[in-house]
RNA sequence: GAGAAGCUAGCUCAGUCGGUAGAGCAACUCCCUUUUAAGGAGUGGGUCCCGGGUUCGAUUCCCGGGCUUCUCACCA
């Protein structure tokens, strides 16, 4: 690393405890041993230590001359009974007490254990034994430091599952995601779940023949969804590039291309604001398959939900907030307009034969269901005004809403039969959208029409609206299958199976202004 | 972007009708070799978010700013 001009007066800033865990690191130094040693051989899982010498109940009462064991964690209790201790350490899988004293360790192992701070982190071999109050223990002959904690950690005291102190400073937790979770076990447990559910949705994908792609995050055009993106640079280039708000039209290249069964799920980009549903970087997976259609989408989404749960919950009924939800398909189906009329009386359906449904007469129907419409452009972005003003808090159980006006839904195929309404849907749960699906479009012609029509709300005043993309209507030229696409959105995915109500709880690191 | 609330010891919080502040845990010293929210005796620890103003005096009142949370707006 390189010297950055000024002497940075570190020892001014230091407080009174780094200071104190400082004196403490000297001592073993000058003691001539190594506070981060280059490594520690033969950790065993704790877990794994408990289940093999103290039973899968916690009922087996290790031998006398039982064998050794080793292992490592961070220590995160200290009791002191003057020249020996109990510790407790905590890895990955769990906690076990450690027993430590003059008697059993060489003289540097109980120099180091009479400098141990909460936090360092130490290496340990023993014997595992019962204390006389029960307590599965290890009896450590060795002791050593592995890292020595020099930036205090709260400490959580635990009896009888109630958490005494701990931390629950929420910016804390989010701007130093790694203290959150090396002192809440249940900020651990959630990633652990998002990691379950990814590994989950990706098992489930693959063993139904579908194939894992990676398609540009950066895109010279932002398109696929209706939404601001971030915009970034090419030096080399010279070029301006946009972070991706969707991979949709990429993935159904791949189809073009003769791929029968796509899936991406990773990070998309949306330049917008950030509310306890949104952050502007997002987890998405999108599923395409060739000769299906929306019908076929609803089967794997209702499965993808079914299986998670019954896999990683073991059941699928969950809590969420006050809500019990079921996940068990068939789920409800309900139109989107009709769902709009069955919750306001509004009907908007009359008006989809209409070149130019009226905004006016929009705003005039919303105003007299006491929806507040003035700032709208368009006729549909009063309709879904209602929607989501009116329907969309209610869907608390899992609803396939269906059959969306074409004008709002530039990549999705009509009904047969129908010039106003196209086969696509929007599940919900929890009043949350969590995905968004169709039989897509794939004709060539058809599509340029959607586009220019896109290209039209936009110069009539509407705030989003989807970018033409030439190549991808070339693509279709070269001939798509008829296909059907799925969206889900992880985040939110995750939210309900953790049962959090802010995504920042399901983001390792949620974005946040920098402090300073 | 707007409104409301919050910001005090490492952590969780109290408090000061304006006189530079406290508790529990953590830390430090000492006692204790089967404890477990260990216990006992003692000690230290603060830019009360930042900057102005009013005042003899501001952590407290006023103004401005910062960050966070919630609601709204924006947004699938």
């Amino acid at each position: 690393m390189a010297q950055t001009g000024s002497e940075t007066p570190a020892e001014v800033s230091v407080g009174a405890l780094e200071a104190q865990r400082l004196s403490k690191l000297e001592a073993i130094k000058s003691r001539g041993i190594d506070p981060y040693p280059v490594r520690f051989a033969g950790k065993q899982n704790i877990a794994d230590i408990r289940r093999e010498s103290f039973g899968e109940n916690n009922d087996l009462t290790p031998a006398e001359d039982a064998a050794h064991v080793a292992t490592a964690g961070r220590v995160v209790a200290i009791r002191d009974m003057g020249k020996a201790q109990f510790l407790q350490i905590q890895d990955q899988s769990g906690r076990v007490q450690v027993y430590a004293g003059n008697k059993t360790l060489g003289e540097d192992d109980y120099f180091v254990l009479r400098n141990l701070d909460l936090g360092d982190i130490i290496g340990i071999k023993g014997r595992p034994f019962r204390t006389k109050t029960g307590e599965a223990s290890i009896h450590a002959d060795e002791l050593k430091i592995l890292s020595k904690n020099l930036a205090p950690l709260p400490v959580v005291k635990e009896k009888d599952g109630e958490t005494y102190d701990g931390i629950s400073d929420i910016e804390l937790r989010y701007r130093q995601r790694y203290i959150d979770l090396a002192v809440n076990a249940e900020a651990r447990a959630t990633f652990t779940l998002r990691s379950a559910i990814l590994r989950e949705i990706r098992d489930f994908l693959h063993r139904k023949g579908f194939m894992e792609v990676e398609t540009p995050m950066m895109q010279a055009i932002a398109s696929g969804a209706a939404a601001r993106p971030f915009t970034t640079h090419h030096n080399a280039l010279d070029i301006d590039l946009y972070m991706r708000i969707a991979p949709e039209l990429y993935l159904k290249r791949l189809i073009v291309g003769g791929y029968e069964k796509v899936f991406e799920m990773n990070r998309n980009f949306r330049n917008e604001g950030i509310s306890t549903k949104h952050n502007p970087e997002f987890t998405m997976i999108e599923i395409y398959q060739a000769y299906a259609d929306y019908n076929t989408m609803m089967e794997i989404t209702q499965d993808i939900f079914e299986h998670l749960s019954v896999t990683l919950l073991g059941s699928t009924e969950m809590p969420y907030g006050q809500h019990t939800i079921s996940l068990k398909k068939p789920w409800k189906k309900i139109g989107y307009l009709e769902s709009i009329k069955e919750a306001t009386g509004l009907d908007f359906e009359k008006f989809l034969g209409e070149e130019n449904p009226s905004v006016t007469e929009a705003k005039k129907m919303a105003a007299s269901a006491g929806l507040k419409a003035e700032g709208l452009h368009t006729f549909w972005e009063v309709v879904d005004l209602a929607f989501s003003e009116k329907v969309e808090p209610n869907l608390i159980q899992p609803t396939i809403v269906m059959h969306y006006p074409k004008a709002i839904s530039p990549l999705a195929k009509s009904i047969p039969g129908n010039e106003h309404l196209v086969e696509r849907f929007e599940p919900y749960i929890t009043g949350r959208e969590m995905g968004n699906a169709f039989s897509e479009l794939n004709d060539p012609l058809e599509q340029e029409r959607r586009f220019n029509e896109q290209a039209s709300q936009k110069a009539s005043g509407a705030e989003e609206t989807m970018e033409t993309d030439d190549d991808f209507v070339t693509a279709l030229k070269v001939g798509m299958p008829p296909t059907g696409g799925l969206g889900i959105g992880i985040d939110r995915l995750v939210m309900l199976f953790a049962n959090k109500s802010s995504i920042k709880d399901v983001i390792l690191f949620p974005l946040l202004r920098p402090n300073k």
